[in-house]
DNA sequence: CTACGCTTTTGCAGCGCTGCAAAGCAAAGC
DNA sequence: GCTTTGCTTTGCAGCGCTGCAAAAGCGTAG
């Protein structure tokens, strides 16, 4: 394979120094427009490319950000990455998106041994794994920006949407429909389930505020928030003495596979069971029942993570961790409402 | 902020060079226990990460592959990706992902221009808007393989399914159930729809071999295959004097859009249109009704992509551009077999 | 005691680029 | 004519690491 062309090989050929060449190459400053003109013959001749990585090197700065989430074919990642992907494009950044299949060991890695830190300016992060600890104890070089699940600690910024609220209401809903027996889906009663517990406190405080006590065997909890995790659950509450008539999912995955598991029963939704999700994915807008959700402000969601990213890439003095809430609504669909004579 | 820590602060406080340094953060070589434990507790004092990016640099490689694709929250790529993920780091390469909305542009600048190739040792792509030309023009020094779309025209490897058999198969199988009007929606009869085209030839030989010829104005175009394209295709078909009683789609995704408004008018899925997608997506094996589909086997075209991808990096010569078709079958479920009972 | 072969350690150059500061140069001012 | 000013261009060091080849150390054989 023939060697690279380098700056110097441009520069030779076109009769000056490798710094002016450099200069032309990144459109600085000024330069005759003569010399731009035989210098940049001279880049067509050789087919020069700058070579990333030693300019990175040179200027300590990558001109890139990393996105770091979980699970890639979890819709909810998967349109949010569009946003923010779109937002850092805006500002002359480039996104590359890493997936931690969820693994702490993995999660911890990046933010942790900081050894990747300089392929990136910054890291925009949603864990799953990683407890408070290992988010506190991470190398303070990288600018952090956390997504979801975990609330700040003061060295890094957190985005998300305000999960009592939206679960409180998602819930009010259901008690306002006249539901009697109300199920919810998705608690993870351990240190790493911050995220669901918001939703299930949330939960409890719609039932508290109508004067109701939410029955305990009706709250199910699952290790992640898919598909299959929602129809076992929803099967599992079918086959108790007294089944719900009303589920409060924690995501529309989980009640994509709720309703599965309804409807093949032979059950209606929402005529029997109600069923409200949250996350508002595409898939909920399209499929059979259409699924009323709690839809977050994912466009706001990562124009704020990307703004205050770069604010912290660019600061020389770290920025207070901020704890930012982007707002959400309930959007009402045929999973409660049932279908709307067309 | 403080400097970096080098590899010449170790050497340094451990009383060794800063070669030797490397070797035992690299775990090279020969190396005594008493030096490798002294640089050891020098590095863990200073709190040593090496710059990834001058390792880079000097190595002339990056130990990153990129894989490239046009929509991530399109659930075919995200799962294809796991796979992807999967298996790259099997051989200790990382993933990086790029989305380029498909805007040819966008995808050109990643193999044309070849300013990042130093960024990554190799290239996993899924073009959208990229013509034939575009990938024949491309810097050929930077290791690629091309899945979906595009065929090889031996500088590179493709790999996807046989398109032409499994729609052919996926078009019999309604021929078989006795449909009599049988639609195909995704068509795309302009230079980058070739594998939508491929699929249109699966669907015309089926009938043709059936001793049927297709209905021209059954054969629906759409400029993407999501769902709103699939609903609005279906709607249009509803719409016709004669609306069809089958429906081919050319991605789950539009199988999904076209159900939902197959449903909303009131019409069954399958007694009176039954519907075929394609891609197998987790989606389709819980909507309602489930979703018939073509299901290429996922795994094995991602093992086989980053199989072929190292195999480029690695070899001083480049190998010929082959073109691989990994396995493909049809499942068939509720929406053209009916429920089953329980 | 020297020579030899092996393992361990070292020094240096260089990956290709940019920051910095100085040098060169042409036009303008005195 | 000489200095000043402001724009262009240059040279050099250095980003932090690794490849290479030579040097040093060390045990064993002659």
């Amino acid at each position: 394979m023939r060697r690279e062309v380098t700056l110097r090989d441009v520069a030779e050929l076109a009769g000056v120094s490798s710094r002016t060449v450099s200069n032309v190459v990144n459109g600085y400053a000024n330069v005759t427009e003569r010399t731009r003109e035989r210098v940049q013959r001279a880049v067509e001749e050789l087919g020069y490319r700058p070579n990333v990585l030693a300019r990175n090197l040179a200027q300590g700065r990558s001109g890139q950000i990393a996105v770091v989430v979980p699970y890639l074919d979890t819709p909810y990642f998967s349109e949010l990455l569009q946003s923010v992907i779109r937002a850092a494009r805006v500002s002359g950044y480039n996104v590359l998106i890493d997936q931690t299949d969820g693994d702490p060991e993995h999660e911890r890695a990046f933010i942790a041994d900081g050894s990747r830190r300089l392929l990136f300016d910054g890291v925009i992060f949603s864990p799953l794994g990683l407890d408070q600890q290992a988010l506190t104890n991470r190398d303070h070089r990288l600018p952090l920006v956390i997504l979801g699940e975990r609330s700040s600690d003061g060295s890094f910024d957190h985005v998300g949407i305000d999960d009592v609220a939206a679960s409180r209401q998602a819930t009010e809903h259901l008690i306002d429909l006249g539901r009697q027996r109300i199920a919810a889906i998705g608690d993870q009663p351990y240190a790493t389930g911050e995220a669901a517990q918001r939703r299930t406190r949330g939960f409890r405080e719609a039932h508290a505020a109508r004067g109701l006590t939410p029955r305990e065997d009706l709250i199910i909890s699952t290790p992640r928030f898919n598909r299959p995790d929602g129809a076992q659950a929803m099967a599992h509450l079918l086959d108790l003495a007294e089944p719900p008539d009303a589920v409060f999912c924690y995501s529309d995955l989980v009640a994509l596979g709720a309703i599965r598991t309804l409807l093949s029963r032979g059950l209606r939704v929402p005529e029997d069971v109600a069923v409200v999700g949250y996350d508002d994915i595409e898939d909920g807008r399209f499929s059979n029942p259409t699924i009323t959700t709690i839809s977050p402000d994912k466009e706001m969601i990562a124009t704020t993570a990307v703004e205050r990213l770069l604010l912290r890439i660019s600061s020389p003095t770290p920025p207070a961790g901020l704890e930012l809430r982007a707002p959400h609504r309930l959007i009402v669909r045929e999973s409660t409402a049932g279908r709307t004579p067309r």
